[in-house]
DNA sequence: CTAGGGTTAG
């Protein structure tokens, strides 16, 4: 870069005389081009032969010629540049760049357009910049052209600078600018504060009058979405008076990937029921995404049809979904099934396999499928990492997962990211090794983020431990300060240490910082519908016959041996009521209504929000050997499956 | 020169 700033500027020459050196060996065709079919020596010269090279991709005979014409025009330039980009070629692009210096095409606003595209396509946007500031005659082109690379390249900040600048100008936005630079808003490093940068270019487009443009308020309204700004997303939406298919799937992607799968379901249905919308396979692979966040069984199996029907059964993303869909709907082996049939596989597939296991406690069957993915010549991805060493966490593997571990640098040469030591601090809290969690935290090479902290945090939950739990909530009041679970983890804690101030002091915190609990939540699907719970559910209308029935089991179980954990509801209570609220959680509530509600035989699936309390855990269990009936239920993070009084967890989660 | 998607840990 430094070598052709200067020369750009001064030394002029020295490229002209490397240009000839390099075209030598082409010389037969200077010196005689009609011999050349399609060729004459008229004033053209060269230009279409060099024009045609570039079309073909032939760059390098393409660049000789290039060298013996002293006329090259417009057209020859652009069709070189645009060759070098399709290529990914930075040296062929700096010796176009060079020659059209040298015959003075370097103020040329399409050219510069073009050369920024080809430097930001070749991952260079340093000297797009540089393009961008020799030119005196700035375009929208060059600068929208300026933006695409910037943004491409995650600088945000820089794009959000510059287009501050461009507004003092007489340059005025186009709907191509606006793209551009909100996408710019989401890719910086610094979310935070591009989201106000965002809201001004949303004013600015209300301004000039572009509400009405389709593409426009679609990007508005992703960035919203990635921003989590869900109503704002949504007003935008609602204010659009042209949606196509692209802006309604932005919104169900958008409540989707926002933890509200409800409301993408239900968006997706009123796509389908009233507008004449056709859904494309991005659609689809979004709400199937919805569909396993909810584990919504009999939801997935009308998609699986629907996506059949519209014959997108071998597009890779949606078959991964889908795979996603059952296994999170615990039918593990159609997840194996679709995969076996698949014909093509790419790392993805093999990801959601692995993951399907992980989740499920089948860590062995997820090293094994991880192992036939290398064999079969797949490079895992990060994604595979973290996807099986989260499956060795959960099945308490920690050699494997060690192992596993040292193989991503020592032989697949991918560098550990943070996610992958949150796994691995995860791996060792969970299975009692906090020392050796808090020796790899320490022994990181980056900054441990919030979600290497937090899995200490819950490894101390698990191991009652309060002096490490104190370090990293501290480390994570820090670095989320607006993550309300790290303060009620905290005081659990405490609680469970019995040290009741100490607990007090943490919820204080929590809402002193006008944060508030996420409340529990529990899903259940019975003949397609989903019915949804919260935990003491007083709107509920079957609530008294799930309490009479939930207070029968109990009375039977406490005869077997079931001792209520009233020590981990932390209420100054009597414990008559602390057991009263121990049997309103909503995963207990679920479970009744599934009894009630479902025949006998049938699975009861459930899922929940948060990590499945204990007491819920060993009444699950009961109930499953009482009722005599199977029960999954699907945490966040992974599955349990009760069966005759026992859990595949094995009590390890 | 423009917009959306698969797999992921607490």
């Amino acid at each position: 870069m430094l070598a052709f700033t200067s020369a750009q500027t001064v030394q002029q020459p020295s490229f002209s005389a490397q240009y000839t050196a390099r075209g030598k060996p082409l010389c037969s065709i200077t010196t005689n081009p009609s011999t050349l079919p399609g060729i004459s020596s008229s004033s053209t010269g060269n230009n279409p032969l060099i024009q045609s090279l570039s079309r073909q991709g032939d760059l390098k005979q393409a660049l000789h010629v290039l060298s013996q014409e002293p006329n090259p025009s417009q057209l020859t330039y652009e069709l070189l540049i645009r060759s070098c980009s399709s290529q990914k070629s930075l040296s062929d692009g700096l010796s176009v760049h060079r020659h059209l210096f040298d015959n003075g095409f370097d103020q040329d606003p399409f050219l510069a357009t073009k050369l920024i595209n080809m430097y930001s396509e070749v991952d260079d946007v340093e000297r797009a910049l540089l393009v961008f500031d020799k030119i005196r005659k700035r375009t929208i082109y060059v600068w929208n052209a300026l933006f695409q690379a910037l943004a491409l390249a995650s600088r945000g900040e820089k794009v959000m600078d510059l287009y501050r600048r461009m507004n003092q100008t007489e340059i005025l936005s186009d709907r191509f600018t606006y793209t551009y630079v909100l996408k710019a808003c989401v890719v910086s490093e610094n979310m935070a504060s591009l989201l106000k940068s965002g809201k001004e270019i949303h004013a600015n487009i209300l301004r000039r009058g572009y509400e009405g443009h389709v593409h426009t308020m679609t990007t508005l309204m992703d960035m919203y979405a990635r921003f989590g700004c869900v109503n704002e997303a949504r007003h935008v939406f609602a204010e659009m008076r042209v949606k196509n298919v692209v802006s309604w799937g932005v919104m169900i992607t958008c409540y989707a990937k926002n933890s509200m799968p409800f409301e993408a379901l239900e968006l997706f249905h009123e796509m389908m029921s009233r507008s004449d919308t056709v859904p494309t396979s991005v659609i689809m692979v979004s709400v199937l995404q919805a569909c396993a966040a909810l584990a919504a069984l009999e939801q997935g199996r009308l998609l699986h049809g629907f996506v059949l029907r519209r014959g997108l059964d071998s597009i890779l993303p949606v078959i991964s979904a889908l795979m996603t869909v059952y296994a999170r709907c615990g039918k593990i082996e159609l997840a194996q099934t679709i995969f076996d049939k698949m014909e093509k596989r790419d790392v993805v597939s093999w990801n959601s396999l692995i993951s399907a296991y992980g989740v499920h406690g089948f860590g062995e069957k997820a090293v094994e499928i991880f192992k036939q993915m290398v064999c079969s010549g797949i490079s895992p991805s990060v994604v595979s990492f973290v996807s099986v060493l989260g499956a060795c966490s959960h099945a308490g593997l920690v050699e494997k997962g060690k192992e596993l571990f040292r193989s991503m640098v020592q032989i697949h040469r991918i560098q550990p990211r943070v996610e992958h030591y949150a796994c691995m601090v995860d791996l060792l809290g969970r299975a009692n090794r906090l020392d050796e969690a808090v020796k790899i935290i320490e022994e990181m090479r980056m900054e441990p983020g919030p979600k290497v902290w937090g899995a200490l945090l819950g490894s101390c939950k698990i191991h009652d431990n309060v002096e490490l739990a104190e370090r990293a909530s501290s480390r994570l009041f820090e670095l989320e300060p607006r993550n309300a679970g790290n303060y009620v983890l905290l005081a659990d804690i405490y609680a469970g240490a019995k040290l009741w101030q100490e607990a007090r002091r943490a919820k204080q915190l929590l809402e002193a910082r006008g944060l508030q609990k996420v409340p529990g939540r529990c899903w259940i699907e019975v003949k397609r519908k989903i019915y949804s719970f919260v935990s003491v559910d007083e709107q509920n209308p079957q609530i008294e016959q799930l309490r009479a029935l939930l207070l029968r089991l109990s009375m039977e179980m406490k005869e077997t041996g079931y001792v209520p954990r009233t020590d981990i509801v932390h209420y100054d209570l009597d414990s008559d009521e602390k057991e009263r609220i121990l049997l309103g959680h909503s995963e207990k509530l679920a479970v009744a209504f599934g009894l009630i509600n479902s025949n006998k035989g049938e699975v009861i699936r459930i899922t929940k929000n948060l990590r499945l309390c204990e007491d819920c855990h060993s009444v699950t269990k009961f109930i499953s050997k009482f009722t005599n009936r199977e029960i999954l239920v699907k945490d966040v993070n992974r599955f349990h499956h009760f069966r005759d009084g026992l859990c595949s967890c094995r009590d390890y989660w």
